[in-house]
DNA sequence: TCCGATTGTTACGGAGGCGTTATAGTCTTA
DNA sequence: TAAGACTATAACGCCTCCGTAACAATCGGA
């Protein structure tokens, strides 16, 4: 176990961080679609429609439509799986990658300002 | 200064939390929707509706419909400033503050999770 | 006292998400 | 090879949110 935070400090960090990509103004996602873009860049690839539904608890046209929209912002590609032509195989895009990372560092920042 | 994060575990950390809090099922708000939450329930009051638009980077009717919708879940309520009529003060309710303690729980445990 | 400024809300048409259900394409196996 | 399982998506009606603009209520100063 590593990061050691009181309760206080957690929400005053997820306050700080939530406020900076409000205040950015270029998104406002929902929880489910950070939570997949999140899932897409931190765990392992193949991931699936089928797989990031039973991940998340929630039905597959919840993936299909996040898709669609973190699509159309190319923050996240898909392909056919060349081995099962039923799977799409979704795939990281640099803009994605960027702004994930971007995020990364935002929480950093903010973690770091933290009083205490 | 205080909380040291690397990027990666600070993503993992957001990537588990988002995680339980979509799993949890209860709720998918938006980053302006938990922003609004967050600042009523951490920050000093009074809080009122400019207030909080002008702080987040947003209009007006943005904050009224969010109330709106955190009122219909008894997480906040509204009354009329005494002092001046104009202006409505953003109250905090039992239930808003269960649900935000609890979001606090869910990142300590969280944090306390990550692996290093 | 009135008139401009300020506050919060409502109205509007449009865009996008929801859950459920139906569908098309692909695999598997009997 | 034919039937059934499985994958992802499309279609449906409903609901919520969006930004802009108009609005009613209230305040404060000339």
């Amino acid at each position: 176990m590593s990061v050691s935070l009181r309760p206080s400090e957690a929400l005053a960090l997820w306050h700080d961080v939530t406020l900076d990509l409000v205040r950015d103004g270029s998104h406002d996602f929902s929880s489910r679609q950070i939570t997949i873009l999140l899932t897409i860049y931190l765990e392992q690839p193949p991931h699936t429609v089928r797989g990031l539904a039973a991940k998340l608890n929630v039905t597959k046209p919840v993936i299909t439509r996040a898709l669609d929209t973190m699509g159309a912002l190319d923050l996240v590609t898909r392909r056919r799986d060349e081995k099962d032509m039923r799977n799409v195989i979704i795939q990281r895009t640099v803009k994605g990658a960027l702004f994930v990372e971007k995020m990364g560092d935002v929480i950093v920042a903010r973690a770091k300002e933290l009083p205490r």
